[in-house]
DNA sequence: TTTTTTTTTAGATAAAATCTAAATCCGAGG
DNA sequence: CCTCGGATTTAGATTTTATCTAAAAAAAAA
C-alpha cells in the first residue's frame, strides 16, 4: 500500500500533516466511514483537525480519484481509499458496508456513445451473518 | 401507467390530493427530480402541498417500493417512478440523469448468503451528446 | 352524522456540507 | 538554514437538505 505521502505527491497535493492524517485514518478503517466520522475519529486522537480540512481534503482527493466518493442509499456520503474495482453491499441489519469483489465481466457495458469517467454498484440487504435471523423484513 | 389512485391503493396508503399530485408529478416528470425539485414544481402550480407532506410521502410510496430513492454521486437524492430493471447514467456536463436499459444478465450475481432487497447501478461521464465537444475534462 | 384515526401544515430543529477571512504552514529560491 | 509568498488550515457562520412537532384538517369508521 503507498504510503500517505506518496499518495499525495501522486495528487500534485502538497504534503501536510492534516492530509497525512486523514490519509492514513481512511487506510486504517476501510468501513466507509463519513467525513463526520472521520473527523470524530481524528478528534478522539486529538489530531486537532478542522472539519473543514477535512472536507477540504476528501474533496481533493477525491477530485484526483485517488479515493472514491459513496452514495450507497443512508443519506450519508461516504469515502473509500480502495479504488480499484469492486462493488459494495450494505446490510439493513447491522449496517455494515462491504467491499463485494467483481470481475471485469461483471462490469455492464454501456450503449455507444457514453464516455463513462466512474461507475457505482451498490446493494442493499442482509448480509450472510444477519441473513434469515429474525430480523425485521422490510 | 397505473394512476395515482391505483398505484396509492396497491401501496395500502390512503388516497389523498397531496400524495396523488406527487405521483402525477413523479409520472409527468421523468427527471429524476429531488424532494426539493418536486416540491418547487408543485408550488408553481399552486398545488399548496407542503414540503413535509412532499417528503412524507416520498418515504411512504419508497417503504413500498413504488418509487425508487437514488444518490447517484451529485450530493442529492433523487427520485423515480420507473422501477423496473434499469441503470442511471449522469452527465457530467449537461447534468442529465438517463436511464440506462439493463439486461436480466447485467445484473451480478452475489456471494452465496447475501439477501439483497435493493441493486443499483450508476455511472457517471459525459453523455453521447456532450461527449468529445469540448467539455472540461475531468 | 359523530367519533376516531390518519394526514397535512408551517415553522422549528437537526444534520450535512460549504463558505469566510484571518492565521498558519509549506517549500522554492536564495 | 532562512525568508517570503502562495497554499493551507482554522473556528465559526452560513447554507442546504432533511426531519420533527403539535395543532388543524381531512379521511375513514362507527
Amino acid at each position: 500500500m503507498k504510503n500517505s505521502r506518496e499518495l499525495l505527491a501522486d495528487c500534485g497535493l502538497n504534503c501536510t500533516k492534516e492530509r497525512m492524517l486523514v490519509i492514513e485514518y481512511l487506510q486504517r478503517h476501510r468501513t466507509h466511514p463519513t467525513a463526520e466520522g472521520i473527523y470524530e475519529g481524528l478528534c478522539k486522537m486529538n489530531a486537532g483537525v478542522s472539519r473543514a480540512t477535512v472536507f477540504n481534503t476528501l474533496k481533493s482527493l477525491s477530485a484526483q480519484k485517488a479515493i472514491l466518493t459513496l452514495q450507497i442509499g443512508d443519506g450519508a456520503t461516504r469515502y473509500d481509499i480502495y479504488t480499484t474495482r469492486h462493488a459494495h453491499f450494505r446490510c439493513l441489519n447491522c449496517g455494515k458496508i462491504e467491499d463485494i469483489p467483481m470481475k471485469k465481466e461483471d462490469v455492464m457495458q454501456l450503449p455507444l456513445g457514453y464516455e463513462v469517467c466512474q461507475s457505482d454498484y451498490h446493494f442493499t440487504g442482509y448480509c450472510p451473518e444477519c441473513s434469515g435471523k429474525g430480523h425485521i423484513p422490510v
